[in-house]
DNA sequence: AAAACACATTGACAACTATCTATGCGACAG
DNA sequence: CTGTCGCATAGATAGTTGTCAATGTGTTTT
């Protein structure tokens, strides 16, 4: 599994409900971004700004179709989120033990 | 399936190293503030601010035992973030419209 | 009761975020 | 090649966040 600092930044871009909502979006298929804007009261600059921190972050796939960009999920990060998230929910043995400084057991 | 954004608290509560860390630790049991700040390099009212971010999101309950605040993930909570993950990586129809401005289909 | 311990709260502040307007840049149509 | 369309970038700014020192509150010990 990735260090844990890997999923600071895919949090980040889920902790605001724009993007949030652009996420589930984007599961239901491939968006282009005026798409995308029509369903939200923000200017083009600004959805242009969570685009950016949500591609950054690997959870969306951006490619160019003549002058669109079409975004989707990344099915790969979301995997990763999937399995971090199970194993934070099941670990009980073998993990960040109470009295380490360096948590070298986890990562 | 709750509101989208009663997610929102809990994934700003997890866009941070030190929170994500904390929530790590804690899923291997109960631990108290003090045990907790030990593996920090932070101050011990940095380390209550944090706890009552993940406390008040619901991720991590907390009770008082003598003078110590006994801190532990709050399993029910794991598992909203959990079916909401996998809602995101399953869902192909009856999802967010492309061209709907009310996403109503969807919560 | 007084001291010590564990944790929370307050106030201050630097750093970061989300938003806008204005502008730039690549792609396509005429 | 000139305009238009779709999106990105730059600069400005109000609001939010993470951190600390100082202080408060509840619990245990002496």
């Amino acid at each position: 599994m990735e260090s844990r600092a890997s999923y600071v930044p895919i949090f980040k871009a889920l902790a605001d409900e724009t993007r949030l909502k652009i996420v589930e979006m984007l599961s239901c298929g491939e968006m282009c971004a005026c798409d995308i804007l029509e369903s939200f009261q923000i200017t083009q600059p600004t959805l242009s700004y969570h685009m950016k921190i949500l591609t950054d972050c690997g959870l969306v796939n951006s490619r160019r179709d003549g002058s669109w960009i079409r975004y989707s999920t990344n099915a790969e990060q979301v995997g990763k989120i999937q399995e971090f998230w199970a194993f934070i929910s099941t670990e009980q043995e073998s993990c960040i033990c109470k009295n380490s400084k360096e948590d070298t057991k986890c990562e």
